[in-house]
DNA sequence: TACAATCAAATCGTAAACAAATTAAAGGAA
DNA sequence: TTCCTTTAATTTGTTTACGATTTGATTGTA
């Protein structure tokens, strides 16, 4: 049996590492006025130009309390924009504007800085990588089993 | 040049994974009414016993604004006790109390049941101690360059 | 067709986390 | 001793995040 002190627990540093990545990230996006987590949601709009607050939570694993005061906040900046599905009033379809492209390019240099700032091997990051997305599914499959 | 996108990015897989580590913490604990951070402040106190919000904020890189309220809040339920120190007025002298030494007890099988969720070989969970708490290592000194 | 069940967003209340500013005490230098 | 600086904690305002509930639209069934 394991004591419970801090320095046995797996999850302090994972917590912690998350903590002031997320910090890191912050203060670096603070020259285009973007949080961590707006800056995810612009990534997936990136890739995907139109969503809407389910499939998009369904990828940051967020909920729409969460999601709806945040896409409002980037509308509200320039970045996307709302509206009802017209097909199906319950979807409220989400796009990314011109201005939400443009964003993109100014952030570019932000992974780099953020790799530096980890310093890990090639082969670290891979496995930090594999190890934290094994750990997720895994939580995600044990949370489904309690639905 | 590594494309922008969520996939490539070796953060978004850590945040998502401390993230729904701490949700899965948040569930396991509503039986005894703490949070995950109430919960990683009363194991440091299970260990130390007595301490200051200072160096508190130290181990857990939190600062006063994120503690002071939570500590207060563990006060209320009786597990700790906060008092300013009779030789230096700035220092808050927090303590645990007997209800919070008891509430140990009630707490013992949750690292387990977490670990059982994360469900990594004993290797994996090593390295990934190990890279996470690396990881955290270089970004503090990073952030500590530009103080 | 009518009504119950389901579904997608939004709302509400609470906790965590941060930066920045404030308060009050202690320490140091002129 | 007085005044300036430093220090520790608190307060304030904002954002994220969650669970639970509500609202409104759609779907399925009697």
């Amino acid at each position: 049996m394991q004591e419970l002190k801090l320095q046995n627990q797996l999850c302090f540093p994972i917590y912690l590492c998350a903590k002031e990545i997320t910090r890191k990230y912050d203060k670096l996006l603070k020259k285009v006025n973007l949080t961590y987590t707006q800056y995810i949601v612009m990534m997936y709009f990136w890739e995907n130009k139109i969503s809407n607050v389910k499939d998009l939570g369904k990828v940051m694993i967020l909920d729409s309390s969460t999601l709806t005061p945040l896409l409002k906040k980037l509308e509200n900046k320039g970045y996307l924009t709302r509206e009802r599905s017209q097909i199906d009033e319950r979807n409220l379809i989400v796009k990314i504007t011109k201005e939400g492209e443009k964003l993109k390019e100014k952030v570019l240099d932000v992974p780099n800085q953020i790799g530096k700032c980890l310093d890990l091997e090639e082969s670290e990051a891979k496995e930090l990588y594999r190890l934290t997305y094994k750990a997720l599914q895994n939580i995600e499959k044990d949370v489904n089993k309690n639905v």
